[in-house]
DNA sequence: TCCGATCCGTAACAAGCGTTCCGGTAACGG
DNA sequence: CCGTTACCGGAACGCTTGTTACGGATCGGA
């Protein structure tokens, strides 16, 4: 026997190398020897940790939807009324501070590497529809007396929205600052409670 | 003297080229060979017809932007009424069918490519922005009595609607569905004319 | 203390990239 | 009809990429 490496250890800190590696250089500057250097180790390590640079990616596509799953439960518990939770989770999944942005462009980094690698693209489809359900429960709770046809339309608006507001703020944050998309979002909610 | 080449035509071709590759085979796959391929000639004439590769991305997301403000042009000039002009600019800026959907898919291309790319990023805030201002125009010719604050904070709304759907239907096409996406602005643009 | 198994850094590999350059070729003017 | 000139294809270059293989470093157990 011999010295017992750290498996999770590395994969989570190279996960983490690989979102900011993504964020900062997009998705051409992301290689692996720049996810080393982000880490601090040499690129062998990262070949140790992970069969190939794909199991990397949906490692850290993985990981970064298991955060912010974590995160969203954290704010749907905040909020006592339904109303205060769907906003809540809303809020946080949009793209305020200026961590949350440099998630929104990792973000668009995984969507865009969806487009050409199906793995990624089942991951993404996978954590969108659970979001999207998220927000239909929630939705059901703020109003017991739609139709579930009218629930869903209004969750996939919201779900929509969001998720503009992240893409098109990761490349303009000056126009959609986090207080234009907090007054779309509240307007948005605003139509929900009214209606 | 000898032969004249067409210079306009060879950058609309292969500008052509590139969105069909982008759309296919994602930004990793936007190689200069790639493109040849497509448009049926060499990497020569590529290089021949622009100066470098970054010069070709940067003509095909301009081109692209010219076609999509000139069909937003005809789609405003149908309408009669100011909702009817509204309603049309929004759903051909939605990825219906499946032509749009590739153009969508090119869209999430080029956004995730102005990550990296800083003049790629100030070509989209300068697309998006004028996109922005239209939908605002538009807003205020149907709601006159709105305030400037608020108008702009529906027109962003609205942008942010449109562009999530899009992006979000570029990877899952089923769930943002053409039927889906109509009903999520159709929903929105109840909220326009009741509130 | 020393052995041996385990882990990781280094260096090398082939493949593919953007880009350059030159030779053949096609077209126009005389 | 022919010579000149502009144009384009294709091969080559240097570089970077993902991936592999090897050797030294490091720790646990006897």
């Amino acid at each position: 026997m011999a010295r017992r490496r750290d498996l999770q250890g590395h994969q989570e800190r190279l996960s983490a190398a690989t979102w900011s590696v993504l964020a900062e250089h997009g998705l051409a500057g992301l290689t692996l020897r720049a996810v080393a250097e982000r880490a601090g180790c040499s690129t062998g390590l990262v070949l140790h940790t992970f069969p190939d640079k794909q199991a990397l990616l949906v490692h850290a596509r993985t990981l970064l939807h298991e955060r912010t799953a974590a995160r969203a439960d954290a704010a749907q518990a905040s909020g006592l009324e339904p109303l205060d939770a769907l906003r809540a989770v809303l809020m946080q999944a949009a793209s305020g501070s200026d961590d949350k942005r440099e998630e929104a462009r990792v973000w668009v980094g995984f969507l865009a590497a969806a487009l050409a690698d199906p793995e990624l693209a089942r991951l993404h489809q996978a954590h969108n529809r659970a979001f999207l359900r998220r927000i239909q429960h929630l939705l059901a709770a703020c109003r017991p007396d739609w139709s579930q046809d009218q629930t869903m339309r209004s969750a996939t608006a919201l779900v929509s929205l969001v998720e503009g507001l992240n893409a098109l703020a990761a490349v303009d944050p000056e126009t959609y600052s986090a207080a234009a998309q907090q007054a779309a979002i509240e307007a948005a909610l605003h139509q929900i409670r009214a209606e």
